[in-house]
DNA sequence: TATATTTATTCATTTTAGTTATATTACTCT
DNA sequence: AGAGTAATATAACTAAAATGAATAAATATA
């Protein structure tokens, strides 16, 4: 058995079985693959794939199995070259993020700026994409994290940390009679045409539920998959915005005025995902503990050598901080 | 990385860093070794065991981590081999157990017989030794499964199934004034010379609390590994035997009487052990609801996912059969 | 039935693992 | 400190295996 043929079965069952196209993707040639998969079946007297004549049509029963062990040993021959890079030097290597526009917009940027001023040797890679593709991205192992509101806990595999709650705000131009309410409420909201995310984005799905359990239906005029869009149609009159609350900028947005709406909806958790059984570099432990202070050093270490499964559910209602700026809405 | 450079270092360290007696273990070369371990360190950029000029002093803090990574991938291929195995034909294997003589002689006999005649084609074979001897082998992959009722929790790394529970007899000749005792007493046993087992065997740790509790200092005369021995010194008259209630066999040992002491000495627990994270065959989860019925298939699936790890206690107390012959003493 | 796509086979080339013989270094015991 | 012993490294060689190009065979698709 060889390494070189756990790699090509599992790239292979990930490429819809199709090993020209895995030649190709791996920058090999086809029969290199087709040959060592043959062998590797012939030592182990088993088939992994069920084959049409030439054609690879499933995977077997045992080619399950065995795919799922051999992904397991990829996943540690990457944790050792982890663990050689930590050792030659744990300031260089490189960190790849998969977030969606929120975070990256306006969460990230004070991080990052702490971050790379810690590890300037460090390279950064931001991958922008929708709370699923985001995902995806963490599961297979294209990014080293994932930072996202959404769709995190759709994924198989992934060890999700819970980092801040956030609430919502209510955006509207300077002088909109909803600021002069002494009390906002879901009803008063709702006489105007609301502007905010798309299904899927950002905690889109807690503010339908919140109407809906009113008896609303929310009079949602514009979409969109990032404030800064709702922003604009909110600055051209067009209708209310409900954005998280962390987009507002309360500098940049000085045309607008931001109304808190905490008591409106319920909170929406922002969380950071990685692959189980990863192994984490030095100044990835410590990019959490800068995105998320409570994720300390001592509790991911925990968390990933499983002692503190269980106690998710409590960090995820007890621990975690709700997001604040310093001149955050209400 | 290759799986060949992986298994040196793994089988390296486990030979006190001799790469020359590894060579010989493994049949081959000391120079291919030597090259490969090189090879692989300058492949990762980190030495992985130290050097004084060409001696391998001791592991490097990155070689631990490689090192333990490194055996989860084999453990991992091993398992892949099992899946084969498996699928090849799941009647067809070997299952080797390490054991004590208390457990061969007495208890397995009878499992053993039933399982050979389910698995007529699965070679087994049996080691004995003393429990220290057998959670080793256990641990480091030398034999499937240890069945003992000491040393096996000194071990890292495997996973202990509780068995059964079981209790001591008091051995005496025929016409014995024990006999014709009321209800017994360790004072009144600690009259006559004790014969029982060595310190690290069949649950002898137990038998000394008992004494202790009591402040009797018990008068042990003659210490053996094993019943047949202690059998043999209570026929020749040298005193009273404390043996395993199951070492006791009705038919073959007529000329003695075994008296029930369950109420004198706290229960030991028989247990029997593998290594975690291994595959287990068909025919080997087989093997151990034949040896301890409460044990079934789905329990042991659960305990090895992990879905169970907390609950060992609960069945340690409340679910453990204790093991009674037949004619059982008292 | 023809065409495009995909896998298997063959054979030449390159790479790599392992072997033997030997040099070098280090440890040990007087 | 020096001789003898044990261990590892180096070099040259051999055998095996992986890879790649060209091509044949099989299948799916239109």
């Amino acid at each position: 058995m060889k390494l070189q043929q756990l790699r090509y079965i599992s790239e292979v069952a990930k490429n819809q079985l199709n090993i020209s196209h895995t030649a190709e993707k791996l920058f090999t040639s086809q029969p290199g693959i087709s040959k060592q998969i043959r062998l590797l079946e012939d030592e182990l007297g088993v088939k992994i794939f069920n084959r049409s004549g030439k054609q690879l049509q499933d995977v077997t029963d045992a080619g399950k199995e065995i795919l799922a062990a051999a992904s397991g040993i990829l996943n540690k021959i990457e944790t050792i070259n982890r663990i050689a890079d930590e050792y030659k030097d744990e300031e260089q290597g490189s960190l790849s993020i998969a977030t969606t526009h929120t975070q990256s917009r306006y969460v990230l940027p004070r991080i990052i700026q702490d971050f790379t001023k810690r590890y300037p040797k460090v390279s950064l890679h931001l991958h922008q994409g929708t709370p699923m593709q985001i995902s995806e991205m963490a599961a297979d192992g294209t990014v080293d994290f994932a930072i996202a509101t959404e769709a995190l806990e759709l994924f198989e595999g992934l060890t999700i940390m819970p980092c801040f709650h956030w609430n919502r705000a209510i955006l509207v131009p300077k002088g909109h009679p909803l600021i002069s309410e002494e009390r906002l409420t879901l009803r008063l909201i709702n006489q105007f045409p609301l502007i905010t995310y798309l299904f899927g984005f950002t905690g889109r799905s807690r503010l339908d539920a919140a109407f809906e359990q009113e008896g609303l239906t929310p009079n949602v005029v514009v979409t969109a998959a990032d404030a800064d869009v709702i922003k604009t149609y909110v600055r051209s009159g067009l209708g209310v915005g409900i954005i998280a609350a962390m987009a507002w900028e309360p500098e940049r947005d000085k045309d607008l005025v931001a109304l808190d709406a905490s008591h409106l909806f319920a909170f929406s958790t922002t969380s950071l995902a990685f692959r189980q059984d990863t192994y984490l570099r030095k100044y990835m432990i410590d990019f959490i503990e800068m995105f998320a202070p409570h994720l300390n050093k001592g509790y991911i270490e925990q968390r990933m050598t499983g002692n503190l499964q269980e106690s998710g559910e409590t960090l995820f209602t007890a621990e975690v901080p709700t997001y604040s700026t310093a001149n955050s809405p209400g």
